[in-house]
DNA sequence: TAGATTGTTAATCGATTAACAATC
DNA sequence: TAGATTGTTAATCGATTAACAATC
């Protein structure tokens, strides 16, 4: 709640995973949990849960553990899922359609208001209720509305310099789908979605085991 | 090359970026690059850089640094990218479809040979030439045809299945863009995209750094 | 009360950074 | 040769795990 100090990237990465370990258990009518049970079932210690947990206050109770609605709605709340968040895509093509098309953001409170692109064939289109405009609306719309995201899916060549615009025009958060690196001022986040670099990791693990296997017959 | 130590998750994620950065260095006809450079354009230490490499050898010269040519092919095999690959998607919705459309992973020897659903709408279809089938003909697919990664994008409810089935059938790759956790046996990799945590992420950090601004008025 | 389980401090482990001798 | 920069060892830092007193 106060921010005595800052909460390490190891730990806020983690807290979507308990968020939906959680909600599933609501799902399965399951009241009251332990960091002992939980940890068996997300394969991690009791440990870590209990002082990831503590980074952000005392939700247990000794003797009983945890109550799962509690906790579901207390990491709801330091996620900042109570409330909705307005984004834009910049960048049209198949993924930015793809996610404007991911109906389970709209439930999650992420909406999507408009899309931006410099393709004549799609400018004026509706993808799902959302209109793509002209990129040269962009700066009108993001100093007119309320944007809290901007989902970049461009080519690589053009992510620079659109995300300098998105950050002089206010945006703060940016997620990052082209594949370099941005340079943004320090209170915008930017969040990296590299798929090409995820897919080359599992290919070198692929290969590590292969290897692995070749030498020593059993693991 | 020998698989003396087993590399640490840290270093392998950062392989990729590596190889895109020696990648661009290449383009701009750069020849040598030093640690100390390229630290200071990727932003980390050039002692890091150092350590990294050298899990995998001795890339670089005393008094001259590294050539950028080398290096980047030398990292090209690390990853196990001097070869073709291929992948099948399984669950041909939004994200499914963008993946095949995604022209970039050919060129990389990504390539991707099926596309399985259950929705007959979709069944028969080709998506820029790739077949899409029905999910019972995929025991057949990948018992008779080289699949090195399947690329799960189907609902959490069908996920875990699915997976186990085609681990069964001799999959060794998952690259998971389904939001659950695959228990996989220990010589099948999992790489997790899940999206709606990267964004959840990213509103996390948002929300932490205008707390922090309304506290202390200069960062 | 006794048992269970938290919150938290202390110990361990691993990853990053610094330092420097080796050497191109 | 002198200067530069690596490869590698040692020091530091941070994150994870273990332990246990507090307490429900």
């Amino acid at each position: 709640m106060n921010s005595e100090r800052k909460i390490s990237s190891a730990v806020i990465n983690r807290l979507p995973r308990y968020y939906r370990y959680l909600g599933d258990l609501l799902e399965s009518d399951i009241t009251r949990i332990s960091s002992k049970e939980l940890s068996t079932k997300m394969n991690i210690t009791a440990s870590q849960i209990r002082q990831d947990l503590n980074n952000f206050g005392g939700f247990g109770q000794q003797g009983y553990g945890y109550n799962v609605e509690y906790l579901y709605n207390e990491i709801k709340k330091i996620l900042g899922l109570d409330r909705v968040y307005n984004l834009i895509v910049v960048g049209g093509g198949n993924i930015g359609q793809a996610l404007v098309n991911y109906t389970n953001f709209e439930k999650r409170g992420f909406v999507i208001t408009a899309v931006f692109d410099v393709n004549p064939r799609l400018i004026g289109m509706t993808i799902r209720g959302v209109e793509v405009y002209d990129v040269d609306k962009m700066e009108d719309f993001v100093k007119n509305n309320k944007v809290d995201v901007a989902i970049l899916t461009l080519p690589r060549s053009q992510a620079s310099k659109v995300a300098n615009d998105l950050a002089a025009w206010g945006v703060k958060g940016m997620w990052n789908f082209s594949h370099v690196d941005l340079a943004m001022p320090e209170d915008v986040i930017v969040e990296n979605v590299h798929l090409t670099d995820s897919l080359m990791t599992l290919l070198y693990k692929i290969n590590e085991v292969e290897t692995e296997e070749g030498q020593t017959p059993n693991s």
